[in-house]
RNA sequence: GGAGGGAUGCCGGAGUGGUUGAACGGGGCGGUCUCGAAAACCGUUGUACCCUUCGCGGGUACCGAGGGUUCGAAUCCCUCUCCCUCCGCCA
């Protein structure tokens, strides 16, 4: 959500914003803004009649005390009369301020002046390259049929059991997901000094405005309709959501949390699109990393978040690529996002395995998360982010498909044998 | 699931219809004192919104949430949420 003050100052700025992004109709902006100024109104007209109404009560209890009581009764008569004008104002409010916070959450987050303008995916800004993309003297396999071959994923058992997409991961397959889990939650916690938390992988409605999947990406998201809860996406949920309707110490920020969950995505409307083996789920496992940044330092620490994420990558020798993207292939809620790509040597494409973003205000906003300021000022709104550190199943696909040998075994990345217990497999 | 008890400011904790944004204590901040510190003493200490000649200022709302009673509610009534205790069930 952005500020309507803000807004209201210059519209043509944000007019522009929001095509950027992608929308064509900017209606609502106007409309946000037309909504406000009819609340201002409102609410002044209602104050002074309930400013009014407060005197009348003091002089009502002073006229029966001083037992006059005709002319008390006379008072009750205003003060009735105050209380009807006061009930249709506050309807009358009610209202407009419903209309004006479901427009403001349909205005896009402004994307930072650093971002490319663009209309698709095809804008995006190459910005780095790392590794060196391997070559085989012979035809690589892609993932899925290795893994059927050793055993590690079983996509049909999965899918009797719960559907297409909720893969069992078993015996080697199943170590390899805890080990990555626990090296990159150790690299968060002890090389990068991030807390660890296990969040809630259900969260409530309030939850899901606050980070930006309601009322956006309903679709997106399982729904347990019986007990008004969602299974999170992603762990970004729960984990901002974990200072909502707070006020943190200046001093505290930066906070950073580190979380592993599971994450559900419904992926609705696009079925058929990049579906073999573990490209897409609707259960995959994820470590998230959130901060919490003082709103003067958050592009620093946009930086440092993408690069304890690129870290991990390059420990696990991936080749990799970020991108910058640029206003029209961004998300409605950020600011600014870097997208990190692994090279998948037999399907030989980039596979996305990491999204870091800022948002800036945009979901502290919706949340209500502050920080006092040292020198006791007004509360102010801190600066969200979050990104992956990482996905584990496009780096399962690419890992074991850039690591294959010509006879079908599989080499462990080094810095990952510690955790797996095993070098290979074969 | 059943029975009962709670929810007040940064924290503890008063307050059962009339200037109570809220006693008292603690904490924080500022000051006096001190070479410095402690102690003591004095002062101060929420958030949001509206109006403003933007300067100080004025006003409204908020005592878990929402509704109701009343001229007037932190205080009475209803609904909901959360927490605690006991019983049941259970990983």
């Amino acid at each position: 959500m952005l500020d309507i003050q803000t807004i209201r100052q210059d519209p043509d700025r944000f007019r522009l914003a929001m095509r950027n992004k992608g929308y064509r109709d900017t209606g609502v902006l106007d409309r946000a803004v037309d909504l406000d100024s009819e609340r201002k109104s409102i609410v002044t007209t209602v104050q002074s009649a309930r400013e009014r109404s407060n005197e009348v009560a003091r002089e009502v209890g002073a006229l029966f005390k001083a037992g006059r009581r005709d002319e008390a009764e006379r008072a009750k008569e205003e003060a009735a009369r105050l209380k009807d004008a006061i009930r249709v104002g506050e309807d009358r409010l009610r209202e407009v301020e419903a209309s004006l916070e479901a427009a403001m959450l349909d205005i896009p987050n402004v994307a930072h002046e650093s971002v490319p303008v663009g209309a698709s995916s095809e804008d995006n800004l190459m910005a780095f390259t790392n590794g060196v993309i391997p070559v085989f003297d012979f035809r690589p396999l892609p993932h899925w049929d290795l893994l059927e071959r050793h055993g590690l994923v079983d996509f049909g058992r999965g899918a009797k059991v719960a559907g297409a997409g909720f893969p069992f991961y078993v015996g080697r397959g199943a170590r390899l997901q805890r080990a990555l889990i626990q090296f990159f939650l150790d690299m968060a916690v002890s090389a990068a000094g991030y807390t660890e938390v296990e969040p809630p992988i259900m969260v409530n409605a309030d939850s899901a405005r606050g980070t930006g999947q309601l009322p956006d990406k309903e679709d997106q998201m399982y729904e347990m309709t019986r007990d008004g809860l969602y299974a999170i996406p992603t762990a970004e949920v729960p984990v901002t959501n974990l200072h909502r309707d707070e006020i943190v110490a200046e001093a505290d920020l930066p906070i950073r949390y580190c979380a592993y969950s599971p994450c559900f995505r419904r992926e609705a409307g696009s079925y058929g699109k990049d579906v073999r083996g573990l490209n897409r789920l609707h259960q995959f496992d994820k470590v998230e990393l959130v901060q919490f940044a003082h709103p003067d330092r958050s592009y620093e620490a946009l930086e440092s978040l993408r690069e304890d994420a690129e870290r991990l990558l390059q420990l696990l020798a991936l080749p990799y690529r970020r991108l910058v993207l640029c206003t029209g292939d961004m998300g409605f809620a950020q600011s600014k996002t870097y997208d990190l790509e692994v090279w998948s040597a037999a399907q030989e494409r980039w596979l996305e395995v990491s999204s870091v973003s800022n948002y800036e205000a945009f979901q502290a906003r919706r949340m209500w998360i502050r920080y006092r300021p040292a020198d006791g000022g007004r509360p102010e709104f801190v600066h969200t982010l979050n990104g992956s550190a990482l996905a584990l199943p496009r780096i399962v696909a690419a890992l074991i498909e850039n690591n294959q040998r010509e006879d079908g075994s599989i080499d462990i990345p080094e810095a990952l044998r510690p955790y797996t217990r095993f070098d290979r497999i074969a």
